[in-house]
DNA sequence: TCCATTTACTACAGTTGTGTAGCATTCTAG
DNA sequence: CTAGAATGCTACACAACTGTAGTAAATGGA
């Protein structure tokens, strides 16, 4: 009998490069908040979005700079949300009144984009090298501004490096809880934890 | 000419089963805390005490049972030093002179063993699954502690769930910085801001 | 000494992932 | 309607790791 024709594996839609790219980058996006970091591989790019990896290699050099030009987006959304949402200018204003407005935006600001936020939250430790280091110098970025914040409305006496690195590590483990259980954790609860906390240094 | 008789490779030392066992537990945290769980693999363990896979397979049944025993062990480890370091009978106490009896000692607790506690405290995340269902199981044993320490010390209106999580972070965080850099954050910087919040809400 | 046991090694087959070269298909402009 | 550019696919060569079957060396007791 003639040879069966071993059947080709039907086209994937074409897609202009550009077009291409987002997809990738989503489709990383989607892996890193279903399987974690260890799931992310060009191989596994390729499969989510229904292309060979050789589509991959031709969008970008390596899972290094694809996963790079991902952080450049989600580095963008990520900060954007967080500094529209802290209360930068609050210099000299009530303390209870920032955290009591802060907190509720904070908590906001995780649920309307959840698949960042986990992505973000999610452990910056055991991660790829490019990763950890981006979430890391970010996150540096923004203890130092909190740190500048307490300092300026404790003054002195107070260890003002210490105290941003523990606020920092509550908003962040309080974000954790947020995308684990929304419903458990909300924000009147969290407010009033913080808010307490803050009245009781204050008074 | 003859075969050059290819060079067999020189036999490792023979090791009776239970010390080889201890040995490559050994060497799996040792890769943990050097590369990160993600270092860790049946290959690597075998390199790390320089014999090949068979020998490890001899011992253990594959990664994930090597991984189970040696969680036990370094849970037992992890827990008695901890409850050890807690002032778990402390009910009636100052919470203030607790608080500046425990910080001190879960210092010198995560300086003294700092191997198992950078492989607890190093994001329970991104890891196996196996060492993430274990550390969160043990953490969340901790954090009812805490929250019935929490609850009573404090009475009904507190959120105690909520501020247990909190300070299970902070605690958390606080480790993760000592480890990081010991010099920095001294016993005496991290009792200071945590002695601070604490006679500040009981003020 | 010699044999049985214990321990270690070699070799092979299979899996998943990387990265590249060359061919096939589709689309578009002229 | 026909190039040629853009896009996708196949196939191959590697590399790291898993797991196992069979073989070789060391050790200790009769």
């Amino acid at each position: 009998m003639p040879e069966p024709a071993r059947k080709r594996r039907p086209y994937a839609p074409r897609v202009p490069m550009v077009e291409r790219r987002e997809q990738l980058l989503d489709a990383a996006l989607t892996i890193i908040d279903r399987d974690g970091y260890d799931g992310v591989s060009i191989d596994a790019v390729a499969r989510e979005v229904g292309v060979t990896r050789p589509v991959v290699y031709g969008a970008f050099d390596g899972l290094g700079p694809l996963l790079t030009t991902l952080l450049d987006r989600q580095q963008e959304r990520a900060l954007t949300q967080l500094f529209a949402a802290l209360p930068l200018d609050a210099a000299g204003d009530d303390p209870v009144a920032v955290v009591e407005r802060a907190v509720p935006a904070l908590h906001a600001m995780v649920l309307a984009d959840p698949v960042t936020w986990r992505a973000i939250l999610a452990s910056p430790v055991t991660v790829p090298d490019v990763v950890r280091e981006r979430i890391e110098g970010d996150r540096e970025r923004v203890r130092a501004v909190i740190e500048q914040l307490v300092a300026g409305v404790l003054g002195e006496p107070a260890d003002a490096e210490v105290l941003s690195h523990g606020i920092l590590a509550l908003l962040d483990h309080f974000g954790r809880l947020v995308l684990a259980d929304p419903g458990r954790f909300t924000a009147e609860r969290l407010t009033g934890v913080i808010g307490s906390l803050t009245k009781a240094w204050f008074a």
